[in-house]
RNA sequence: GCCUCUGUAGCUCAGUUGGUAGAGCAGCGGACUGAAAAUCCGCGUGUCGUUGGUUCAACUCCGACCGGAGGCA
C-alpha cells in the first residue's frame, strides 16, 4: 500500500494550519493534526486549533477529540492518529500531518512502540511515593543496577525519565534501553515528505508570536479558561499545563494580573518555539520555507507544491 | 539652588579591609521513546555612568561632571 504522507512542521505561529489545508486541497488529502494540546475539546483559542472556517471543508482528524479531563500520552495519541492515517490511505487519500509536537510526529512516522506503563498506573504511583519518601538518589541507584545505560544517559535531576525507566523495568521485566533498541530497528512505517515553516530571522518569529498571543487574549482566552473550569475540569488536568491556559488560570483565580499573564504567555511561547526549532534542526529531510518578516503565503505554497510534485506526489 | 541616596550583564541586583567582577531571570546552544505547549542539561554575553586624581594596582578611596530617585527650599 502507498505509505507516503505529507508533513507540515515548524515552530508555533508560522502558518502550519493554513499550509496544511492548502496542501490537502492540492494533493487530495485530509489533515491529521499532530499536536498534544489541540486534541482537547474547548481549547480552540489558546491552542490556535483550526476553526471550521479555517478547515475550508477539508476533513481534520485528531482535533478536539478528547475530554480535557483525560490524560493523554504519546502512546495513546500515536495509536489513534495512526488509525486515522491508515483509514485515509485506505480510502485513497493523502494524509497531511500538520503539527508542532515533534515527539508525536516522529513516533507516528517511525511506527515506534512504547513499553508498558503510564502516568496514572499503580507502578508509577508507587515510584512517586518512593520519590517523595527518600528522594531521587535511591531510585537513581536502582536504575544504575538494572539499566546502567539509561542511568548514564540520564541526569540525576531528570526525575521524570528516571521514574519512567524504572517503571518499564518493574512493569515488564525489560529495560527501557532494551525496548528502545529493539523498536529502533523497525524500518519507518511511513514515507514522509516534509515541509518546514519558519522565519528567516528569529526576531520576526518572536514578533509574530507576541502578536498572536495578543489576538488570543482579544478573542477570549480568559473566557475559554473560565468555561473549562466551570465545566468541572480539575485544575490539575494535563490540558491546563498548556501555555496560555496555565497562566490565565492564575488570572481567573485572582493570583495574577492579566497584564503579567500576557507577558508570561508570550515568553513561554517564544521559549517553546525555540525548543521546537531545536527538535527540528537535527532532522535532515525537511524542505524548509523561510518566511520574511511578512510571509508571502502564495509564494510559499507554490514552493511547497513544486517540491512535492518533484518528489513524485500528485 | 542645597542636601541625601543611587548609577555594575538585556532586566533586578550582589561585590567583604583596593588585586580588572557574579547570582537570579532573560538570551543562546543541546537533549528528548507512555505528562512533550511537559521535563532536563550546558554556556556569562560587561568601556563596573563619564572624566581627572591618589596608588605598584581603583568597581572599591578622593574631586568634578552627567543621569535617576527622594527631601529641604
Amino acid at each position: 500500500m502507498d505509505n507516503r504522507v505529507i508533513c507540515v512542521v515548524g515552530p508555533t505561529a508560522t502558518g502550519k494550519t493554513k499550509m496544511g489545508v492548502a496542501l490537502a486541497k492540492r494533493f487530495g488529502g485530509e489533515v491529521v493534526s499532530v499536536d498534544s494540546m489541540q486534541i482537547y475539546r474547548g481549547m480552540t483559542i489558546g491552542t490556535a486549533a483550526p476553526t471550521a472556517e479555517e478547515m475550508e471543508g477539508i476533513p481534520h482528524h485528531m482535533v478536539a477529540v478528547a475530554d480535557p479531563a483525560e490524560s493523554w500520552s504519546v502512546a495513546r495519541f500515536t495509536q489513534q492518529a495512526d488509525g486515522c492515517i491508515q483509514d485515509i490511505l485506505r480510502r485513497g487519500k493523502r494524509p497531511v500531518l500538520v503539527g508542532g509536537t515533534g515527539l508525536y510526529l516522529d513516533s507516528i512516522l517511525s511506527g515506534r512502540t512504547f513499553a508498558a506503563g503510564h502516568s496514572g498506573g499503580e507502578v508509577r504511583k508507587a515510584l512517586q511515593a518512593e520519590l517523595a519518601q527518600g528522594g531521587i538518589e535511591p531510585l537513581y541507584r536502582q536504575l544504575q543496577e538494572i539499566d546502567p545505560a539509561a542511568a548514564a544517559r540520564l541526569h540525576l535531576s531528570d526525575e521524570k525519565r528516571i521514574l519512567r525507566a524504572l517503571e518499564v523495568w518493574r512493569e515488564t521485566g525489560e529495560t527501557i534501553t532494551a525496548h528502545d533498541a529493539c523498536t529502533r530497528l523497525q524500518p519507518p512505517k511511513y514515507r514522509a515528505y516534509t515541509i518546514g515553516l519558519t522565519f528567516r530571522d528569529r526576531a520576526d518569529l518572536y514578533d509574530r508570536i507576541d502578536r498572536r498571543v495578543d489576538a488570543m487574549v482579544e478573542r477570549g482566552l480568559l473566557q475559554e479558561v473560565e468555561a473549562l473550569l466551570k465545566s468541572g475540569l480539575p485544575e490539575s488536568a494535563t490540558a491546563l499545563q498548556a501555555i496560555g491556559y496555565k497562566q490565565f488560570l492564575s488570572v481567573y483565580r485572582g493570583d495574577a494580573a492579566a497584564r503579567d499573564a500576557v507577558a508570561e504567555v508570550k515568553l513561554r511561547s517564544r521559549q517553546y518555539a525555540k525548543r521546537q526549532l531545536t527538535w527540528l534542526r537535527r532532522k535532515e529531510d525537511i524542505h524548509w520555507i523561510l518566511w520574511e518578516k511578512t510571509p508571502d503565503f502564495p509564494a510559499g505554497l507554490q514552493n511547497a507544491t513544486e517540491y512535492l510534485l518533484a518528489q513524485g506526489l500528485g
